[in-house]
RNA sequence: GUGGCCGUAGCUCAGCUGGUGGUAGCGCCAGGUUGUGAUCCUGGAGGUCGGGGGUUCAAGUCCCCUCGGCCACCCCA
């Protein structure tokens, strides 16, 4: 949850995450902590620490702090469950885990999300693209807006995520990441690409999608929400961030990851409607016009047996506590009066469906209503 | 962090240039139906107008502060 700031100010000093968005303080050891804002990090310091045999794989899941406006999908604590594998190279495992984390999303139920990568390339290549990037938006001069000419001298790569109108012509003709790729960063995202295409995952290339930490290279990938309105979009992303390790004080290691925000999934997940009405919480409704005796009778004996039982209180008339065994949903009501009691019997009604409430013996009640309960109910149409 | 909008009944919201809080919709409660819900009809309850200060004879309405939310930028999950 915590780490000493260094942890974060190497991811880069370009990055918002770390310049303007961290939760930092000075503890009573007098030492300078951060709450974390993303785990990739602590993930890599503890590698580094700890020198675990390679291939290592690691998940977590947990609250991260952001020191942001909040807004929807914006909190300044959330949680992201996310993924990392230090020390493989191989493209074949970016196809891994790019697939693992479109899987969550299919198994939820979403299929509105969009993945998009894209690679920008070797350190060297992105280096290149950089300045590239940089003469082409310096050269636009004056029509780049205010906020972007600043963004330009912290990192050129940033300007290409304005939303803002007045930059996107000159965006749009700017150069693209694919004509600085070496031949081999070429050849690793040739193997992702169809490797994806190999098992079936759909996916666009997006060239101007670059994610907000500097320590990605090569691969790199973005969960898109498809329901959203705003501009919190994003599900979860990852990408490559081989030299994470080494500027954290360990070997050169290779490692990918990526991590998918709990919050914005749900909000996913409640615009597209993937969570089925919840099942009544109750099977039985007991209606007791006795005042009440009866009920906590019937409502012990039902549950000790596991028939899912309510009732309702304040000896209310009969009519209310019909009102109530409607809301509750329950599939029957077991109405119990002075001529039940009389009779020993309790009347069953069924609540949904056409069927006719019944008397049954008050000993055969729970094997009656099990029985019924087991059928499938029948709906009447409206 | 910057800019904008908004907090009024349990919920969704009206409330004009300050002049007694809305017959609003949904929900809730009761009655119509003294043993029967989901429909219908009638009635009813429920409010520190987010909080605090100020201007005024008078503030839900205007001003300031504050808390919370939403939107855009920014950023990203």
């Amino acid at each position: 949850m915590m780490e000493d700031l260094g942890v974060f100010t190497r991811l880069g000093d370009a990055t918002d995450v770390v310049t303007k968005e961290m939760y930092d303080f000075v503890d009573k050891g007098d030492r300078h902590v951060a709450l974390r804002p993303e785990q990739t990090a602590s993930v890599c310091r503890a590698f580094a620490q700890h020198r675990p045999v390679t291939p290592w794989k690691a998940w977590y899941s947990g609250p991260n702090f952001r020191y942001e406006k909040p807004q929807r999908g914006r909190y300044r604590q959330f949680d992201q469950v996310g993924i990392e594998v230090l020390g493989v190279d191989d493209p074949y495992l970016d196809v891994e885990v790019i697939a693992l984390g479109w899987e969550f999303f299919r198994r939820l139920g979403l299929r509105q999300v969009e993945l998009l990568v894209n690679s920008l390339g070797e350190p060297a290549d992105r280096a290149r693209y950089m300045t590239a990037l940089r003469d082409h938006f310096e050269a636009a001069g004056d029509d780049l807006s205010e906020q972007s000419i600043m963004t330009l001298d912290k990192n050129p790569l940033r300007v290409l995520d304005s939303k803002r109108e007045q930059d996107q012509p000159i965006i749009a003709a700017a150069p693209t990441i694919d004509q600085f790729w070496s031949d081999e960063a070429a050849a690793h995202f040739e193997t992702v690409r169809s490797g994806l295409d190999a098992i079936g995952i759909p996916f666009t290339i997006e060239m101007k999608l670059v994610r907000g930490l500097d320590y990605y290279r090569r691969t790199i990938f973005e969960y898109v929400g498809g329901t959203f309105d705003s501009a919190q979009n994003a599900l979860g992303g990852g990408g490559r961030y081989d030299g994470l390790v080494e500027d954290l004080g360990g070997p050169p290691t290779a490692g990918i990851g990526f991590a998918l925000g709990v919050e914005r999934a749900l909000l996913a997940c409640d615009d597209e409607g993937v969570f089925a009405a919840p099942d009544a919480a109750v099977d039985v409704f007991v209606v007791d016009t006795t005042g009440g005796g009866e009920a906590l009778a019937l409502t012990t004996t039902l549950r000790a047996a596991g028939v899912r039982s309510d009732r309702a209180f304040d000896n209310r008339s009969m009519k209310a506590q019909m009102k109530a065994a409607n809301r509750s949903g329950a599939a029957f009501a077991a109405i119990v009066g002075t001529d039940e009691v009389d009779a020993g019997v309790v009347t069953i009604r069924p609540m949904r469906g056409d069927g006719a409430q019944v008397a049954v013996a008050r000993d055969s009640l729970i094997s009656e209503l099990q029985q019924r309960l087991q059928q499938p109910l029948q709906e009447s149409p409206q």
